[in-house]
DNA sequence: TTATTTGCAAAAACTTTGCTGATAA
DNA sequence: TTATCAGCAAAGTTTTTGCAAATAA
């Protein structure tokens, strides 16, 4: 990594920096699908492909992060540190959680079973005010 | 629901019966194809499809649990009551944390964004036993 | 008897990858 | 100049589904 970075083995191409800001641009928390189509607007011509090798790769550089919050597909964030999410169970919908990291489960290095504690994932499943709306209607 | 149950709409299968005996038998949290091979063992003629319809339906019911903890797959849980799990970087293994699950997250109603809190699922990252071995070896 | 369930195969949904030409530095 | 990267299309992985035959109750 130091390596890669010091002998600069990895471009800053037109692709990347369009991915990269339309991620940070917004708060939501989008599916690398819904990135495509953003990044479309702007690079007609680009893959999806592309997307996802490039979401991949800036979240390994820990520029962003990889979201494995439940449902079927990943989701990316643009701010790299570790925070809390909320998904709705109707549409899918992740939003960040107003609440800091527990420093309680922060400390927790081992569990029952002999693993090795490396790190800790909270995710709230709950209703979004559309849905709420939406149902109420109902 | 009650009204399935009440008519009975539903049978007890050799299938659906050596599912769940399977996932009752094992303290992992296998996913479908290892719940596949298992019972395939035991009925050579099963299908894939018929475990996963049979793992939707038992996890509806409220018998089973359906853990989507972070990986490409589906877990499945034979004890329904929430409770927080420990899942290995290295091989993908989930297993059960010896933790009681936090009254303080449990009491969460609302979070910013307006979103009506209906659960928390909480999943440690770490390394198992196998695989700290596998990696000091290294 | 008959509504539910199965096996099979095809499809769906999401993501990764091989290859060739393009391009950032 | 050249190693990295993009576009394209094909393939991989996991899960779902349509349909006709089988079966639990």
């Amino acid at each position: 990594l130091a390596e890669l970075s010091k002998k600069r083995a990895f471009r800053m191409t037109e692709q990347r920096r369009t991915i990269l800001e339309a991620l940070r641009a917004v708060k939501t928390h989008p599916s690398a699908d819904e990135i495509y189509e953003t990044v479309r607007r702007a690079l007609p011509r680009i893959s999806l492909g592309t997307v996802y090798r490039n979401l991949e790769f800036l979240a390994d550089k820990g520029v962003i992060q990889k979201l494995d919050v439940g449902g079927s597909q990943m989701r990316f964030d643009g701010n790299p540190k570790n925070h809390y999410h909320v998904r709705c169970v109707d549409c899918g919908r992740v939003a960040d959680v107003d609440l800091p990291v527990s420093r309680t489960f922060e400390k927790v290095k081992t569990v029952a079973d002999g693993f090795e504690i490396l790190a800790h994932r909270l995710e709230f499943i709950g209703r979004c005010p559309a849905c709420r709306r939406r149902k109420r209607r109902r």
